[in-house]
DNA sequence: GGTGCTTTTTGACCAGGGTCAAACAGCTTG
DNA sequence: CAAGCTGTTTGACCCTGGTCAAAAAGCACC
């Protein structure tokens, strides 16, 4: 882990983040003002449940997995971040503690805003309270889709929605590249890596081809069905 | 469904409520001027998922499930909120649309607050702004505790951890009475009606007895090692 | 093109929990 | 107290997906 100062190219993803893109120009200038930045390798632990932490984070380049550990060690995904997404910003405003575990997923660049001044501006400045509300709306539906999507479907189901979400809606044909290892995904998915496998496999007779990172979909509607 | 006012024991209720009750009084009692209360029939639906609602909703007495549901019709909670918890919060900044169906568990009385209203307050009040911020972390944080739960332990460690949470720290053997009926209890922990009395059969070893709604842990450590 | 990795797939097996049906409570109500 | 309901438990069965082990693909680096 190494700290940096931010390139241009940072800052042009950091004002387009989930977070920053929803105020006017003038005031995310202001709040990157004082980012810290940092560089990791893959599987280095950026913090951990429970960790005192009053910053919130996000993503530059790379990939970063947000876990809960369980007993028997086992980690359970709640959530897989690329860059311009923003993570761990409940912490700053519950505790400054920490509700999950996140480690880099592959090698990653992480900028960080100062929660102190985050919470200031909240109070100070009603844009910014009003890009928290709406980024922690966006959080909780997101975290319920993934709820429900365990309750209600099954794993060759949740396959299909994935790719879905990953389409254009007008084709009726299309391919496109997994961002990510599949691995990644199987955990995104709440899956093992054995049942993604076998997910994609029943989605082969719907016209849904692998080769490697690819996904070929030959016929939307035949997904969309399933 | 009929409409009716305020009583005083309903202001008491809100004025305590996960939302309200961060506000400095004056301002809770400004925001509940135009409060209107409906009552429901057990099994009414409040809303459907998708449905424009603009409005926040507050439980004042009875007992409300929010849940999706499946193309084959099944039925997922997403959560069970009881007198004093507020939901659809998100709805008002999300563009007005239900992310999920709420219905009714038992004969409930349930308070609106006027979307439009809370919009503008949340802009010119930073106590507001923050109620809210505070509100969506913890729901936030709810929702991911029920996916880490789902994705990492099984029915009987739910059920164990459901116990626990309900039960005083200090004493090492106590009892008490499920809020509401088992039926409901099993759809909150994502389980079918039968694994969740499996789940109880199975935690009779470890000291639990129930009795009806009535629940008697004889040893806390069994259970917590469990 | 070969060599040695890592990631993915496949197979075999097993456990958790969903579903259906039937037995059992627990309550109301007559 | 009997008769009905409704909610809960138990049993039998099956399906999904987890786990372990081994084969197969990919990929990077000679």
């Amino acid at each position: 882990m190494k700290t940096l100062r931010l390139t241009s190219n940072d800052r042009a993803i950091l004002l387009k983040s989930s977070f920053l893109g929803r105020l006017p120009r003038s005031t995310s200038e202001a709040v990157i003002e004082d980012a810290t930045v940092s560089t990791h390798e893959e599987d280095d632990v950026l913090f951990r449940q429970g960790d005192g932490i009053d910053e919130v984070f996000v993503v530059l380049s790379g990939l970063v997995r947000l876990y809960r550990v369980g007993k028997d060690g086992r980690e359970a995904d709640l959530a897989v971040l690329q860059a311009g997404e923003v993570f761990a910003e409940s912490a700053i405003f519950l505790g400054h503690h920490a509700t999950a575990s996140a480690r880099a997923a592959e090698a990653s660049i992480i900028a960080r805003l100062d929660g102190r001044r985050l919470r200031q501006l909240a109070v100070s400045n009603p844009d910014v309270a009003q890009a928290f509300i709406e980024l922690l709306c966006h959080r909780s539906k997101m975290v319920e889709d993934l709820l429900a999507q365990d309750r209600l479907h099954t794993a060759p189901e949740r396959v299909a929605n994935y790719i879905l979400s990953n389409c254009p809606s007008g084709s009726t044909s299309f391919s496109f590249r997994l961002p990510f290892q599949k691995n990644v995904l199987a955990g995104k998915l709440g899956l093992a890596p054995e049942a993604l496998s076998r997910a994609f496999s029943k989605l082969r007779q719907s016209g849904v081809v692998v080769r490697g990172r690819m996904i070929e979909i030959r016929d939307r509607h035949a997904l969309e069905r399933f």
